[in-house]
DNA sequence: CCATTATATAGCTATATAGTAATATGGTCA
DNA sequence: TGACCATATTACTATATAGCTATATAATGG
């Protein structure tokens, strides 16, 4: 899986990926999505954002794969497509948290 | 290390660093610094951006922990900081894959 | 000191996009 | 059919930022 090199085109696709990732309010999103299957109105209730936004917003994760949608009547149901989003959330987690050991440690240093 | 959930402030923080990485330009430059470090000059050669456009991508990835940086004379060496944009890459690498994959057999059952 | 080179920053323009209000689309039920 | 709901889309504004040019900062050699 690991790549010696990544080509122009490649990181152009990560970097588009990534971008669907890059905001908060989608990754609340898909944080809500982590216990199971949410309809837009759910999802507009417990994020608190409008309606619209929470639209375009599962549109743009839509497009990106990052999560897939069932229609049942007047509803959409929107669930994660896989857990790589948290797998990549935990990557910067730990960098969040290595961050902080060495900012604790150049303090006690001082 | 995996969440149960993710508070707001931690889904920012998580968003600011994915933006930082969510850029074809510093992607290529990252992934030029694989090899070992740079100097922004060699990078300018290398990658064909403008050393004025290196200089602020090099800014925000030092900001965002993904470079650290040497200083010898007149010169400002990057190097990575770590190898977790690889594993993040992978992911998505993976995910890219996977959608090839699945357009692929898609054309197929046509 | 001055010229030269390497890097960083400031100011600018063009583009992308988050958020919102209004509207369109489409299913459901009386 | 027509009223009502859920969802999607459109049009707009405000903000962020990639890339450029010009300039500033800083080290080095003459």
């Amino acid at each position: 899986m690991a790549r010696s090199t990544l080509p122009p085109e490649m990181l152009a696709l990560i970097a588009h990926r990534l971008r669907a990732l890059a905001e908060p309010a989608r990754l609340g999103i898909l944080n809500q999505l982590r216990t199971g299957e949410r309809s837009v109105t759910e999802l507009v209730e417990v994020t608190g954002l409008g309606q619209a936004n929470v639209s375009k917003h599962l549109q743009i994760l839509l497009g990106a794969g990052f999560v897939r949608r069932r229609k049942e009547g007047v509803h959409s149901y929107y669930r994660l497509a896989d857990h790589d989003v948290f797998r990549v959330c935990d990557i910067m987690c730990g960098r969040l948290e290595a961050e902080a050991g060495a900012r604790r440690k150049l303090l006690r240093s001082s």
